[in-house]
DNA sequence: ACGCTACATGAACCTAGATTCATTTCTCTG
DNA sequence: CAGAGAAATGAATCTAGGTTCATGTAGCGT
């Protein structure tokens, strides 16, 4: 099955692979323009006319990659979500054994990710009604994983007694909330804080509620506000 | 000019009374069919038709009462916002002087008014792109008057020494998200906690994050969990 | 009862924008 | 260089749902 000569219609591994990488590489330009007209309409619903505009390419081309508004819409969101999974992780591991150093870390790195897509962000809470229902229990499913990092994180400070003893799973999804606060509500953040100071206030405030008593000393610079 | 009979066409005051509150009235049941709609349509748009099927009315009432969609939309979610303006500072005042008391009664009462309107709630987020710019503005504008009240009990803790010194306007709004997120993430919360113990875990939790470590044994009750 | 006005109806109209598909342009292979 | 798919185009359709308005009906003062 290997000689290609044997039909030209049954192209080659390598034609395939081409291909394939090809194809990849425009739904990665429509999704990027996808992205860049959210930016740039901001709170305006985004037309399928709008992105093709974008992207600089026809209308009739996005159905050939995504099969309608709603794929697009959908594949726009889960890149979101692909890069917290990617992301979060990694900044974890990165950073050492502290539980707590680890928990800024993740939390540090959630901000990170929304500040990068912060339209897009906004986006979820306001087009996810759109989607059928398939496709927001998708939604939900990957953003309750999207937090395991942090609840693990959260288990972990607990048993080593960095951490006082509250529920992890409400306090992981606080915090999501509130990295999701910095695009949701950027509109008041912004007139007083930049990102760093942003990041610096909510940790501070969350480890205060944290960090068990006895361990405070231990951890004054990431307790101190901006 | 207080004999009617002088022109047929010119009412009496009493008429002009009862005029008004009729149609105070039909505009509140044409609210709450919206509200309604929403209720029951869950995620999906709520169209002008289904508002109208909702209240018994035809269609083109709806319009007699609101300019238009963005009209009813804009009431609607004002509607909510009067609901903070009235029921938030009621609650502080009925709880007496102790700031920590005043914190946790303005908090609980946030929550109590979003759990009343839960899906106008999720419908200001979703929706808010469809206003006008003056219509967002004013919606941003009485988000954050709303955030005063708390605001306000936040400075009395601190300048009374009994909460950290905390930016108080980042906090108020942390706090209104916490009550927000009980809207927004209800399909999550709802698995593991009802309303009340929602917010006695917030409540605890927060308060371990403001409390001022000297004041702590003070106000044990607040402060542990469910 | 009469007429006058405000109140109410809902089918028909209109628009934005998603979707389609007949046609054209590109890109290889032989 | 032909010519067979694959890729891309964009004007023409289709549709959901917001808006209008010609046509009733009800209440009330005379």
């Amino acid at each position: 099955m290997s000689s290609a000569a044997l039909d030209g219609t049954m192209p080659s591994d390598p034609d395939l692979a081409a291909r394939g990488a090809r194809q990849q590489q425009r739904s990665r330009q429509l999704l990027d323009a996808a992205a860049r007209v959210m930016e740039r309409e901001g709170s305006q619903a985004v037309s399928m006319q709008a992105v093709a505009a974008e992207a600089e390419v026809s209308v009739g081309l996005i159905y050939r990659y995504f099969g309608g508004k709603h794929e697009l819409l959908l594949a726009v969101i889960l890149n979101v979500l692909e890069d917290f999974a990617t992301t979060v992780p990694a900044a974890v591991e990165a950073v050492g054994d502290d539980p707590v150093d680890r928990l800024v870390a993740a939390f540090r790195a959630y901000c990170e990710v929304i500040d990068r897509h912060r339209h897009a962000t906004v986006l979820t809470y306001r087009e996810s009604k759109s989607l059928d229902e398939a496709g927001r229990a998708r939604i939900k499913q990957l953003e309750v994983e999207t937090t395991q990092p942090l609840v693990q994180v959260l288990r972990e400070g607990i048993d080593a007694g960095a951490l006082r003893p509250v529920d992890p799973e409400m306090v992981a999804y606080n915090l999501l909330l509130v990295a999701h606060a910095w695009a949701l509500k950027h509109w008041y953040f912004e007139r007083t804080l930049g990102f760093e100071d942003y990041v610096r206030n909510q940790v501070s405030l969350a480890l205060h509620g944290l960090v068990e008593p006895r361990q405070r000393r231990r951890y004054a610079r990431l307790l101190s506000a901006s």
